[in-house]
DNA sequence: GTTGTAGGTA
């Protein structure tokens, strides 16, 4: 076949670089195994930022080789890179065009090519930043029971890595048992842990000044008034019913600026 | 939009 005539790969895929990291920087370190050819590092297509990772085309696969066998796992910029030969050819834009219709990042990406899966699946998440830091020995005396093995489902890279069927799905847990309930179950999504939002009347007193200050900033004309400035102190009724208003307007004022978010950047210029 | 990633929207 033509597979022959296919020149060995001379790309090389760096990851987790730093986002400081600039293409001269990466062609110097790169460049001092062999010519480069190119250094492209992928950017967000809608934030521009740097994805972390780049690319590096060689003149030379030995040259490649070379590079990759000594800047692996190497410190640049603050980061320990990590090298592996670019597999498959740069995306098409076509490929590319594909991507609009989800985000930039939970856009899911099918490609075609078996390397993609069965490379990125062998990556997969063994990596062990999940270090297991001591929050609270408490957590540690939870009852620990026979971890079933698709319970932990991975978030796949595609971000749909779940194909489940609805028979499956009519396998919920008993909806009595509803012992954790979703964040937003609420209608009221209050930002605040519902804990602490338990009634405190010291703390609410005592952030009573700093309510006050985050009420006359929510204010929508601005008003200052003052609450115990005519000698008047809210008694906790008044202060309940104050604190009262104040959520219903946060609410309405955060709702407002869901509404009106501008969601743009709107460049300077 | 603040994550850790397989690519330039020729």
């Amino acid at each position: 076949m033509a597979r022959y005539l296919r020149p060995p790969n001379t790309s090389l895929f760096i990851r987790n670089i730093s986002d400081e990291s600039r293409p001269e920087d990466l062609r110097r370190e790169f460049g001092r195994y062999g010519p480069v050819v190119d250094v492209y590092i992928p950017l967000d297509f809608y934030s521009r930022r740097p994805r972390g990772f780049a690319y590096i085309q060689f003149e030379d696969v030995r040259d490649a080789e070379d590079a990759l066998h000594n800047l692996d796992r190497k410190w640049v910029c603050g980061r320990q890179i990590e090298i592996q030969f670019a597999q498959g050819d740069r995306k098409t834009p076509n490929q590319m065009k594909g991507k609009e219709g989800g985000s930039s990042r939970s856009s899911s990406r099918h490609d075609d090519r078996d390397y993609d899966r069965d490379s990125r699946r062998r990556h997969s998440r063994s990596r062990s930043y999940q270090r297991r830091r001591s929050r609270s020995p408490s957590y540690d005396r939870r009852p620990r029971r026979s971890e079933s093995p698709r319970d932990s489902r991975g978030r796949m890279y595609g971000g749909r890595g779940r194909s489940r069927s609805p028979e499956n799905d009519r396998h919920r847990p008993h909806p009595r048992d509803h012992r954790r309930p979703p964040p937003g179950h609420s209608p009221h999504s209050q930002s605040r842990s519902p804990s602490h939002s338990r009634s405190r009347p010291r703390a609410q007193r005592e952030s009573r000044g700093k309510s006050r200050s985050r009420s006359k900033s929510l204010s929508p004309r601005g008003g200052d008034f003052h609450p115990a400035s005519g000698g008047y102190e809210p008694q906790d009724d008044a202060s309940s019913r104050m604190h009262s208003r104040s959520h219903s307007r946060s609410l309405s004022l955060s709702r407002s600026r869901s509404r009106s978010w501008t969601g743009r950047k709107s460049g300077g210029h």
